[in-house]
RNA sequence: GCGGGUGUCGCCAAGCGGUUAAGGCCCCUGGUUGUGGUCCAGGUAUACGUGGGUUCGAUUCCCAUCACUCGCCCCA
């Protein structure tokens, strides 16, 4: 017998039954980026390697050793691991930098990482995100924060909590990163062999570390005292109270978490994550964080474009819906049998076709099934029952009549 | 890249050295039933991931391998 062909790893099939949760997730986002103003962008999946290695950063570790990166032509192009380069890259090449600002817009679509697959992670997984390019105010980062509160609670998730820092620009982060070196490295054999690995590796990492001798030590190290670069005209710190003070104001409950330094490089001033409670929801694992974002004020210049400020967001869509109450599909379903016990003439199928049309535009909501499979009148009854039909219709004396089937 | 878990019919799941390898669900057929819900009878299926080894004998033990899964790393 051939080998049985399997999808590859980290991947998924979705079928209808799962399909329904997202088309919900689908439906309620588009119609609210719509309201909002955002309108939607469709980017390639594929796209020049040198995009993510500018955008993203050759570091990172999404760069450094996730990208489903291939050779075609000679041309080095790869799978898109995130969305917001793609997007950057078509608002530049477009010419929507001379387009009135800000420019607000939404994506959604799947995103590759060649990594190990677990819970709530998978190699090709799906994103929803938003950027808006032109404006460098605080209010700006407030209201896009917003949009991706107001959606999470209109799909009705509970239990989230946003996390928000100002991580300020990559220059300020280096002359933080030298210092934390410095204040860390006589406590170093104190540590933990994780930390003392990350040590020189990504000494922000550090700062997660969940042993208890380790956050002693990082108790009093904050970057905040490093945000030199100021946003446009205003002091980081005072950015930053105007963006909680908002927050507050608007009744999304943050907090400040200031461990939230690590981000892809492009990140500049304000980074935020939103988490869910995932005890006990299925699917989730450990991980809980769902929507991830911040400010990219030099992304747009550093890929070749104007000086232009962003700010945006991106959701995992696996892991939403993991979250999400189930999803029943509850419109009602009608099902129409070509004849009584009698065999069918074609006059009575054509009759069947006719009065399955007719209900299809008595009932738009409703799913009218139509039974082709010439087997026994008890044998299509039963059917109809197995799939939870409410009503069955069928003809007797050339009458069509609806039986209902409570239980 | 590094650890842990698991692999028996489409799904769930017994068996743990010698079995015709249970059972349930699903599916199909026939019957019963107030033309369906219940119930009864029957039927279909190349099911022990793969390759070695131990043994008179392996689904059961050992090794390897593959696949899936969970965790670390990192992230959505």
């Amino acid at each position: 017998m051939a080998e049985k062909i399997q999808k590859p790893k980290g991947t998924q099939d979705l079928l209808p039954e799962a399909t329904i949760a997202w088309q919900h997730v689908e439906t309620t986002a588009r119609q609210l980026f719509a309201s909002w103003g955002y309108g939607e962008i469709r980017t390639p999946i594929f796209e020049d390697t040198a995009l993510f290695l500018r955008g993203v950063g050759e570091t990172t570790d999404i760069v450094h050793k996730e990208m489903y990166r291939f050779e075609k032509s000679e041309r080095d192009l790869c799978l898109r691991p995130e969305g917001t380069a793609g997007v950057v890259r078509a608002f530049m090449e477009a010419g929507l930098s001379r387009a009135s600002k800000p420019v607000k817009l939404w994506y959604t679509g799947p995103m590759f990482r060649y990594e190990r697959p677990q819970a709530g992670r998978y190699r090709q997984f799906h994103q929803l995100g938003v950027e808006v390019f032109g404006l460098a105010t605080p209010e700006t980062d407030v209201e896009v924060i917003a949009l991706a509160w107001q959606l999470l609670e209109s799909l009705g998730l509970k239990g989230l909590t946003l996390h928000l820092n100002d991580i300020g620009t990559a220059s300020d982060r280096t002359a933080f990163r030298a210092k934390l070196q410095e204040h860390l490295r006589p406590l170093l054999p104190q540590l933990c062999k994780t930390c003392q690995h990350r040590f020189d590796e990504n000494p922000f990492r550090m700062l997660d570390c969940k042993v208890p001798a380790c956050q002693a030590a990082y108790e009093s190290v904050y970057i905040d005292d490093f945000l030199k670069t100021p946003w446009t005209g205003i002091d980081s710190q005072a950015a930053f109270t105007r963006i909680t003070t908002l927050l507050s104001a608007l009744n999304i409950p943050w907090v400040q978490n200031h461990k939230l330094v690590r981000g892809l490089d492009y990140y500049t001033h304000t980074v935020f994550e939103i988490t869910a409670n995932t005890d006990g929801v299925d699917g989730m694992g450990t991980i809980n964080t769902v929507c991830g974002g911040g400010r990219y004020n030099g992304l747009v210049e550093t890929l070749g474009g104007e000086p232009t400020p962003g700010v945006g967001w991106a959701l995992g869509l696996e892991r939403l819906i993991a979250l999400l109450p189930k999803h029943e599909d509850s419109s009602p379903l009608m099902v129409v049998l070509p004849s009584g016990n009698d065999g069918s003439s074609p006059q009575d199928w054509a009759s069947a076709y006719q009065q399955a049309k007719t209900l299809r535009q008595q009932h738009p909501t409703a799913t009218i099934l139509l039974d082709t499979s010439n087997r026994a009148f008890k044998k299509q009854m039963e059917a109809a029952d197995k799939r939870g039909a409410s009503s069955v219709w069928f003809q007797r004396d050339g009458e069509w009549q609806q039986k209902l089937l409570g239980r």
